[in-house]
RNA sequence: GGGCGCGUAGCUCAGCGGGAGAGCACCACGUUGACAUCGUGGGGGUCGCUGGUUCAAUCCCAGCCGCGCCCACCA
């Protein structure tokens, strides 16, 4: 016998233990069943689970376990993220602790240094997925940076090079002066922050000193820089500049002679229409500096300090520092014009969360811009499909303005670049070292020392690989065949462009085909607050923490039936605790048929069930099953969500179960036979339908259950159903006889009728079906509604006495015998009540019918159903008109 | 500056052209042989505002108000 309450805690090891000794979760390129590939988004292996993850997963291992079930041969790809600078950034944190750095250890013995960590830690955010009941082929476990992956890489990397689509190039890099590496666009955060804007005046050459018009004003946030100004703009149709184009301005601090050149980029509104340019600190100046052939001359160093290519004074000041001294001294020289307040966006890194510095630098260079055309068409074309579709906009506005991506970093923790470069700076890009070697002696004509390039690439270059590179490309694998391209991709949208845009690049330019055909981007999970969650604010919801309290099951269903399309999910702990109690009903429905012997009959067909109250749950339960496999299939998760939450616990528990008990209590017979038949299997077909949302719980029950037919529910068939179960009769009546004890129970309710009392109650005045109807229910609405039942040609004598409440149901009268309850004046407002509600309904349909134009132009189903409702309210208005009539003649 | 999204019951949200819904919270009653992590009944909403399209608008369109997010090189 179960347990009266589900204990997650000591089930649901158990039961994943199972699942991974049968290899259930194993997919085949051989298999001959259709294939359904998801590719795991790899978290870091840095990463420990957090609701994000909890969610993604969970979305992904919903579909995976749905497809499965359905038949298909469906594989999960999962794998982690070697996360360049994340984990980089960790294993430093340790060696700062213990007192020493990366490089006084040298970058060999670092790197071994960070797979020990990554042997000893890495694994964490697997483990916390399978408590989750991720269902992925773990045997298929892959990491960016292991050898197939290492290969995959470098193999793009040189066949890009060699197709001129990864460059070499020296151009202004966001710099982060912490991490000491570049990053790319992606990762730099541009962040609103009060600052001054600061106006100087640059002496003007050959002006008379003191003459009004012997400076020109430039205005800047940045006065540190004008230290490598090389230049000033105007607009060339200013008219208080033009005149100026051609001469020259003396900068201040530094002496330099520096031209005054006329440039479109300077905008005569903003500041003083005059602006400083200094090509090798600005990405806009170092475009003016182009066209103007400008000196680019650098004044930083990699620290973010300031080098020897500024006067002595500012020589090694930090940048802002170096911000307060030019400030100060040019204050000094009387060429501090003003200092205005200023909300500017100061750029920082995602990661290091310091001020990022364009740099000039020699970066490797991905040319975005050919990549991203046939990625662009994929989706115009719609092969490939983002769901909500409203994400594609996001996507075409970025890759149709993509800038080339700056691929290399300064780090030690990745895949090491594969090129190599001879005394004389000449590029080799090869495979390996001894490839390399080769080919630079065919270059020289002799063995020539050369040099591997140190710079390792962007974390996101490999797992733009992720969707073939796990299966093995560039070999061609039969799991390449037959997983590649995969179904359905599953993420946030926060990766959008850092992931998914490079995917759908590479995926395109090397297998000649998308990657997956759906995209589904899911919502950011929030507190409850609608607050992003975050460390710093310390509102953080741990899964793990909720899984502990609550059970994975009950987890995974709120996360589920709040992923609704387009919308963030705030996430309430009251939430979940709400879904755990539907975990502890479904428990207790499964505990109550296996106390009443409802197991699974060899012989038993769901289409040919005697009992109306059957073949009703039959049919609701396919409808359910049917509309929620819909659902699923249209990834309106919150919808299959809902509608088993609903159909267990509302259709199956509330009404089904206690409909069934006057026959599970019974005699032997054919109807308790039926009965316990049905109801098993109601509960196997739900706990088949329930499983990908919870997984768990449906497996212990399954398993508990006295006899079932399949060993293990994670490989059943998830339930499908054909039109044959649905039977729109049994519906019809089951829905008259719940309305008929809906209408009883309120009004025993209202009428303040003690619940343990058995009252009389009449059907009167119904027609044959009606009457019928009552006679093949009388037990269960005996039951249901604590009455005794009986049924009556005419309206008895006990209405007319005013011992009985009216209920009109349609066109039945229901006669309640409750004389020492009722009260005549209330009774009568009552049936008042109810004349006004169906007279205002009447009203509202017939302005409709009496409307020419709706006649005319509504289409024809739509009138009949007018037509329709007018008849039945008329009935019910005349079943009320007559209970009132009795009333008054009292 | 551009783009996206959201304003529906006290709270969190579904629905989205033809009869306003769920969960939680709230109120009343209930120890009926699965479940008090429960059952039964109940109260509560001019579906942000203003126009327009339509026979019909919470739903479509426009504008406005409020809120959030993303992108953008502006001194």
């Amino acid at each position: 016998m179960l347990d009266k309450t589900y204990s997650p805690q000591s089930v649901e090891a158990r039961i994943s233990e199972r699942w991974d000794q049968s290899g259930a979760f194993e997919a085949e390129a051989s298999d001959n069943k259709a294939p359904f590939a998801v590719m795991m988004p790899p978290p870091n292996v840095t990463g420990s689970l957090h609701m994000g993850h909890a969610l993604n997963m969970t979305l992904q291992d919903v579909l995976t376990r749905y497809r499965r079930m359905s038949g298909r041969n469906a594989l999960w790809q999962p794998g982690t993220d070697h996360a360049g600078i994340a984990t980089q950034m960790v294993v430093e944190r340790q060696l700062r602790e213990e007192g020493t750095d990366r490089a006084s250890l040298g970058r060999e013995k670092f790197v071994d240094r960070v797979w020990q960590w990554k042997a000893e830690s890495g694994g964490t955010i697997v483990k916390q997925l399978q408590r989750l009941g991720a269902s992925p082929d773990w045997r298929r476990e892959r990491f960016t940076l292991d050898e197939g992956l290492s290969e995959a890489v470098r193999t793009v990397f040189v066949r890009l090079y060699h197709e001129g689509l990864i460059y070499r190039d020296k151009r202004l890099v966001n710099w982060d002066c912490q991490l000491l590496t570049a990053i790319s666009d992606l990762e730099v955060d541009q962040r609103e922050t009060k600052g001054h804007l600061w106006h100087f005046k640059y002496p003007l050459e050959g002006a008379e000193e003191g003459a009004p018009n012997s400076f020109i004003t430039v205005a800047t946030t940045r006065p540190e820089t004008m230290l490598g100004d090389t230049a000033v703009a105007v607009h060339p149709d200013d008219e208080r500049y033009a005149h100026l184009i051609g001469r020259h301005v003396l900068l201040p601090l530094v002496g330099r002679r520096i031209p005054i050149v006329g440039d479109t980029y300077s905008d005569p509104e903003k500041g003083s229409g005059a602006v400083k340019i200094t090509p090798a600190h600005d990405f806009n100046d170092f475009e003016v500096g182009r066209r103007h052939g400008l000196e680019a001359i650098n004044i930083l160093d990699k620290h973010g300090q300031l080098n020897d290519a500024v006067p002595e004074p500012y020589r090694g000041l930090d940048r802002f520092e170096a911000r307060k001294r030019v400030v100060v001294d040019l204050e000094a020289l009387g060429l501090l014009e003003k200092i205005e307040d200023q909300v500017h966006a100061v750029p920082y890194g995602d990661r290091s969360n310091t001020v990022i510095e364009p740099w000039l630098t020699d970066q490797w260079y991905v040319d975005a811009a050919v990549l991203a055309k046939p990625a662009i068409e994929a989706v115009e074309e719609g092969r490939i499909r983002f769901v909500p579709k409203n994400w594609e906009n996001t996507y075409f506005e970025w890759m149709r303005n993509i800038q080339p991506w700056c691929i290399s970093r300064q780090l030690w923790w990745g895949h090491q670049i594969p090129a190599w470069y001879g005394p004389d700076g000449h590029i080799f890009v090869a495979m390996d070292e001894a490839e390399a070697v080769k080919l630079a002696e065919d270059h020289y004509g002799e063995p020539t020392k050369i040099t591997r390039d140190p710079d390792v690439l962007d974390t996101w270059f490999s797992s733009g690989l992720w969707p073939f590179s796990t299966l093995g490309w560039p070999e061609q694998t039969p799991e390449l065949k037959t997983f590649y391209p995969g179904d359905v991709l599953i993420t946030g949208f926060d990766i959008i462009f850092f992931w998914v845009a490079r995917m759908i690049m590479m995926g395109l330019h090397f297998m000649d085909d998308v990657p997956f055909r759906d995209v589904y981007i899911h919502a950011l999970v929030r507190d409850e607050k609608g607050q992003k969650m975050s460390k710093s604010k310390g509102n953080v919801i741990d899964p793990l923490e909720l899984m502990d309290a609550y059970g994975t099951d009950a987890l995974r269903f709120t996360l589920v039936a709040m992923a609704a399309q387009g919308r963030d999910i705030k996430l309430s702990e009251q939430r979940v605790a709400g879904y755990r109690n539907f975990v502890t009903k479904l428990w207790n429905a499964a505990r109550f048929c296996q106390m009443n012997e409802c197991a699974y009959a060899a012989g038993f067909d769901p289409a040919g069930c005697a009992m109306t109250a059957n073949r009703w749950i039959i049919s609701a339960c396919a409808e359910a099953v049917r509309d929620a496999g819909q659902a699923l299939d249209a990834y309106r998760f919150n919808e299959a969500a809902n509608t088993l939450y609903s159909f267990v616990w509302h259709t199956f528990c509330d009404w089904y179960l206690e409909i069934a008990k006057p026959a599970l209590y019974g005699d032997d017979g054919a109807d308790k036979t039926e009965t316990r038949s049905a109801a098993a299997w109601i509960l196997e077909r739900t706990l088949e339908a329930l499983h990908p949302l919870m997984p768990f719980v449906t497996e212990e029950l399954h398993e508990s259950l006295a006899k079932h037919e399949h060993d293990m529910l994670v490989t059943t068939e998830w339930p499908a159903f054909d039109k044959g179960l649905i039977d729109t009769s049994a519906k019809q009546e089951m829905d008259w006889i719940v309305r008929l004890i809906g209408e009883v129970r309120s009004v025993r309710s209202e009428m303040n009728v003690p619940p343990g009392a058995t009252v009389p109650l009449q059907l009167a005045d119904a027609n044959e079906r009606l009457c019928a109807w009552f006679g093949t229910h009388k037990t269960t609405i005996e039951t249901l509604a604590r009455v005794d039942a009986s049924i009556s040609a005419q309206p008895s004598q006990d209405a007319d006495r005013g011992d009985s409440i009216q209920i009109v149901l349609d066109n039945a009268t229901l006669l309640l015998k409750i004389a020492d309850f009722i009260d005549i004046a209330e009774e009568r407002a009552r049936l008042e009540r109810e004349l006004s509600k169906i007279n205002g309904e009447i009203a509202k349909i017939d302005k409709k019918l009496s409307n020419p134009k709706f006649l005319e132009r509504a289409p024809e189903d739509v009138v009949e159903e007018q037509r329709e409702r007018r008849a039945d309210a008329d009935l019910s208005r005349q079943k009320l008109d007559q209970a009132v009539a009795r009333l008054n003649a009292l």
